[in-house]
DNA sequence: AAGCCTGTCAACCGCGATCGT
DNA sequence: GACGATCGCGGTTGACAGGCT
């Protein structure tokens, strides 16, 4: 069962296109005009399936495209649309003369995405990341688990955990100074060489952003109880390229052999303070 | 220098919407 | 209204280039 293919499969070239084809659609549609996609092909002499012959032509060779970099204001122009859209790429590419929806669907997911992360704006809700969000897989740079990207794994149910450290509400200071706000932190990550100086305190809470539990109510619903060991993907490290990139779900980075490397890793697992903030990294 | 890793983007795929009969 | 054909959209994949180790 299932549809019927939109071409024989077996008969159609796949992957690239060669110039000879990109020559031979053009041509084609000079002269006949878009449309009738599935009869275009053999029409054309292309050994290409209707749908891909579309999708050249419209992402591609229409003449009307316009190449190059996006500016700032079609940044600007893209980010406000789709807050108020969301991924309806076609709707945005009508708004943005030249260029077409996969083009600005690739540029959101490459380039704006992280734009928008180091501005603290959450892609999807385009505000502060949600204190509903429960894991945070590293953020813009979480390390693949698979070839897809898939942006931060960001789940709706409440958890106590992410309630605590992804709101942007967490207070790490070295050992000894005075509270200083996170932005600074993760902006510039100075002096924060190591983990061992790390202390978190638990009063730095931002309740105003928090719908946490009481205190003696946040151990983590997936801590072990017998090993206190935090689940297996605190254990990992997560790599992050860019100097002011912060771990999205502790909200720092901190230098390693010349990497910025988050310092939720397994080896503050003994830190029972700073088990709150380990699942979410990583 | 070689292998690995990461980012980019063209192209593919599946599915819902729309159109024509 | 039902049904098949076609279109168009959004998510995903994979090739490739360049940087890093």
């Amino acid at each position: 069962m299932g549809r019927t293919p939109c071409c024989e499969k077996e008969h159609t070239n796949k992957g690239a296109w060669t110039k000879e084809e990109d020559e031979r659609l053009i041509s084609y549609i000079k002269r006949h005009g878009e449309g009738s996609w599935r009869s275009l092909p053999r029409a054309a002499g292309l050994l290409r399936c209707g749908k891909s012959c579309r999708l050249r032509w419209i992402n591609y060779l229409r003449p009307d495209l316009k190449r190059g970099n996006f500016t700032e204001e079609e940044d600007e122009l893209i980010i406000s649309l789709h807050s108020v859209l969301g991924n309806k790429w076609s709707v945005i590419a009508s708004r943005l003369p030249g260029r077409t929806d996969n083009e600005i669907k690739n540029y959101w997911n490459t380039h704006i995405k992280r734009k928008l992360y180091r501005r603290g704006i959450d892609p999807l809700t385009h505000g502060p990341p949600a204190a509903t969000t429960t894991r945070v897989i590293s953020g813009e740079n979480f390390i693949k688990s698979s070839k897809t990207e898939s942006p931060p794994v960001i789940e709706t149910e409440p958890d106590p955990w992410n309630m605590i450290s992804l709101a942007g509400d967490v207070l790490v200071n070295k050992a000894g100074n005075d509270s200083a706000d996170h932005e600074s932190n993760a902006s510039s990550n100075s002096g924060m060489t190591t983990m061992e100086e790390l202390v978190v305190q638990p009063n730095g809470i931002n309740l105003e952003l928090s719908i946490g539990l009481p205190q003696e109510d946040r151990q983590p619903p997936n801590i072990n109880s017998k090993t206190h060991s935090p689940p297996p993907y605190a254990n990992h490290k997560m790599q992050l390229k860019h100097p002011e990139d912060v771990c999205l779900c502790c909200r720092f980075g901190s230098l390693s052999n010349n990497r910025q490397m988050c310092i939720c890793s397994s080896s503050v697992a003994s830190d029972s303070l700073f088990r709150f903030y380990l699942p979410f990294c990583s």
